[in-house]
DNA sequence: ATTTTAATTTACGTTTACGTAAAAGTCAAG
DNA sequence: CTTGACTTTTACGTAAACGTAAATTAAAAT
């Protein structure tokens, strides 16, 4: 039913000092058992493998902070419903940025092994 | 014909403090007039660019020290080549799964975002 | 020629994202 | 019940990527 900290830390190859860290900087709210120690349920663990997918687009935490945030806050009014599309919608137009720069440079950088491999043959030819 | 760090500074929003900072880190190698000032070329600009762009996608200075080596560096040998091609490869699968990554986010983003544009247009129905 | 603006090196400071160690309490196994 | 593995908080340490300030020199503008 929950998992402890070492648990997650194993599963995701990262510390518990990562973990805790998290919880440090208001990403993660993990329960806890009369004597302190820390339970994590599935909805944590799922909001600890977002973390760890910002982090790999390069996102700080605090980012990563906001974008969270746009999941779990129930966004009970009208305003703050809107808000929250607006906000979503600016970081979906960034990410597809990214989707687009990310494809250009792979574009670029299969140029630029084709060519490499050119050379290759070239060379295979003459020894 | 040849930028100055300011100049450079300006194009791309950063300090000149971060421009001396890549060539600290060996990432780019301006010439220098005699009294001592650094001079940038095209080239180095488009270094530049590649640096930037690598650090968007959430590289550190030493991988993206590593993939502008695969550009610049006249790979001659061909062992060489075979290793800076492998290395390419490597780099490509890295970026195409990147995208893969990013591509499936934005898919949620979406479906996250068209959730709460249901649900305020039921409220604007009550309302 | 002299201000003003820009550049250089040196060097210490700062933030982010953790690592690491210590001291103390807790849980699980034998 | 004790040993050992795990967890907690507190706190200092660290690497990366710059920021910032000082002292000096050079270039551009008036």
């Amino acid at each position: 039913m929950y998992y402890t900290i070492s648990q997650l830390a194993e599963q995701f190859d990262i510390s518990t000092r990562t973990i805790r860290y998290y919880e440090e900087r208001g990403l993660i709210s993990p329960i806890r058992t009369e004597s302190g120690q820390r339970l994590y349920t599935k909805k944590d663990r799922a909001v600890l493998k977002l973390i760890l997918r910002g982090k790999r687009f390069g996102f700080s935490l605090e980012e990563i902070h906001e974008m969270i945030s746009l999941f779990d806050n129930d966004r009970t009014g009208r305003k703050q419903l809107e808000k929250t599309i607006a906000y979503g919608e600016q970081k979906l137009k960034e990410v597809t940025e990214r989707i687009e720069d990310l494809m250009q440079l792979k574009q670029e950088m299969e140029s630029i092994l084709a060519d490499f491999r050119e050379r290759l043959q070239k060379m295979e030819g003459t020894k």
